[in-house]
DNA sequence: TGAAATGTTGGGGCG
DNA sequence: ACGCCCCAACATTTC
């Protein structure tokens, strides 16, 4: 039987692993490979490193099972064309991924194996649906989330795939490069010690975050969700983002919960988070023109600041706006940022400083180890309000109202702007440890006034949306 | 998943 | 007892 390739990208999982499920049902010798292609040396600098991470773990898991996960570095083709040729492998296997680079690369590979004679598969596993499979009544998709919500919680999810206990290996492996050796994580430079301490790598660790969860947080979500200095949230978008855990295990998980008795309220909500990643990915796969600048052709005439001083002040956390200021060294130091919070840095950049979106999108591309293209490419553009099921543009946070709100006791200022904490702590001043040397910080300067006046930023704001309409 | 301005209501102090 | 004013609390409108 000839073997066949199993190209992981961004399912470094063996459970509710379609591709890998149906893969070892053939019978036929399995020859896992991770390709370092464009779209993994393309990454920023906070991502790359993550995957890495990732790309690590999974392969100590293949190794605990007696296989192994094959590293290459180059043009994904010709990967897998020399993979082939080296292995007499009949054909290559994948989870589809859905953003418009992903999706033109893997067409252009599919028709060229097929065309070679290899076979060429691709399966679903990284979303609860595929985009094709939500439909309006008229046969169109949904734009906006309840309806879709509505349409989704009516399916029947797939039931996820338990994990092989082995792979079938190949006669004889083909060489593997070594992960160090592509040196994927340098670009983090310090902050990689300081971010390592936050993140939870690898299909184990993904597991037991949904657990935890599951045993405690879940019962509060629904009230403590929206706090950023509570430790409510789940964690999971890091591990979804390089496919550590599946989508469909934490739904079939979620719905034990529900039927459980007494019935945790926050598990609920924890699906809808889930729909609301699937819907973020499903609207990228049927219009990706949102992607692209020309998608807001009525905005066109908006006067949209570029990057700016302002906007390199909101990159380093010195905004002098403390909840702004909190957000953005969390992500320095953490590689992720509460929900709220990134609500709350993203209206001020794009109303308080009337910057353009992917100046800040750009910025978390870099900096978040949950890095997702559809995930921020949406929430964006729901703040910004360009896009479809947009916020009005007149809806603008108010930095200290939301701060007030959220953050009463102050825990999550304090935790992260040592200049204002009675007693910094380590979160605070590993933001210091983190960032680069060329930024001359000093823990012991005096946090900084506002750069701008919130009433003035929102006032000015508001006058321009005001011109624009007229 | 907003905030601020404006409108309405009702209780209490006071002459 | 009554009208008046003030103001907080809540509701509605507007951006």
């Amino acid at each position: 039987m000839q073997p066949l390739i199993l190209w992981f990208r961004r399912d470094l999982r063996i459970d509710d692993n379609p591709m890998l499920a149906a893969a070892v049902a053939t019978g036929r010798p399995l020859i896992p490979v991770f390709i370092a292609d464009d779209s993994v040396t393309g990454l920023g600098a906070a991502p790359r490193w993550r995957l890495v991470q990732g790309v690590a773990a999974f392969g100590e898991t293949l190794a605990e099972m007696g296989t192994r996960l094959i590293l290459r570095r180059g043009a994904a083709l010709a990967v897998l064309r020399a993979l082939i040729a080296e292995s007499g492998a009949g054909g290559v296997w994948w989870g589809r991924l859905y953003d418009p680079q992903a999706r033109e690369r893997d067409a252009a590979i599919k028709r060229a194996l097929r065309v070679a004679g290899h076979e060429a598969r691709s399966f679903p596993g990284h979303l609860l649906a595929e985009p094709w499979e939500v439909q309006t009544g008229q046969g169109g998709h949904y734009r906006v989330y309840t309806p879709f919500w509505k349409a989704l919680s009516a399916r029947e999810v797939p039931a996820p795939s338990a994990a092989p206990a082995s792979l079938p290996a190949p006669a004889s492996w083909p060489e593997s490069e070594r992960l160090e050796s592509w040196h994927l994580g340098a670009a983090m430079g310090r902050g990689a010690v300081v971010v390592a301490r936050h993140a939870r790598i690898g299909e184990a660790a993904a597991q037991a975050r949904l657990e935890r969860f599951l045993a405690g947080p879940v019962w509060e979500y629904r009230e403590a969700r929206d706090f950023p200095a509570s430790d409510a949230t789940s964690g999971l978008s890091e591990n979804l983002t390089y496919g550590e855990i599946g989508p469909r295990r934490i739904w079939a998980r979620v719905q034990m919960a529900l039927a459980a008795a007494p019935r945790p309220p926050g598990a609920e909500h924890l699906a809808k988070g889930m729909a609301c990643r699937a819907i973020d990915h499903h609207l990228i796969y049927k219009t990706p023109e949102i992607l692209t600048p020309q998608r807001r052709e009525e905005w066109d005439d908006f006067p949209w600041r570029g990057d700016s001083d302002e906007a390199e002040r909101w990159r380093r956390g010195l905004t002098g706006e403390p909840l702004v200021d909190a957000g953005m060294r969390q992500m320095y130091v953490t590689g992720t940022m509460h929900n709220r919070a990134r609500m709350v840095v993203a209206s001020y950049l794009s109303k308080h400083l009337m910057t353009d979106w992917r100046v800040g999108q750009k910025w978390f591309a870099e900096c978040l180890i949950d890095w997702d293209p559809a995930a921020n490419a949406m929430g964006w553009q729901w703040v910004a309000g360009s896009g479809p099921d947009a916020a009005p543009f007149f809806r603008i946070f108010n930095p200290a109202t939301q701060a007030a709100k959220f953050d009463p006791g102050m825990a999550y200022r304090h935790r992260f702007i040592a200049e204002l904490a009675p007693c910094p702590c380590r979160d605070g001043l590993d933001f210091f440890e983190a960032a680069p040397r060329s930024w001359r910080l000093d823990p012991a300067a005096p946090y900084p006034a506002p750069i701008v006046d919130l009433a003035e930023g929102r006032a000015r704001a508001l006058a321009a949306y005001q011109a624009r309409r007229r």
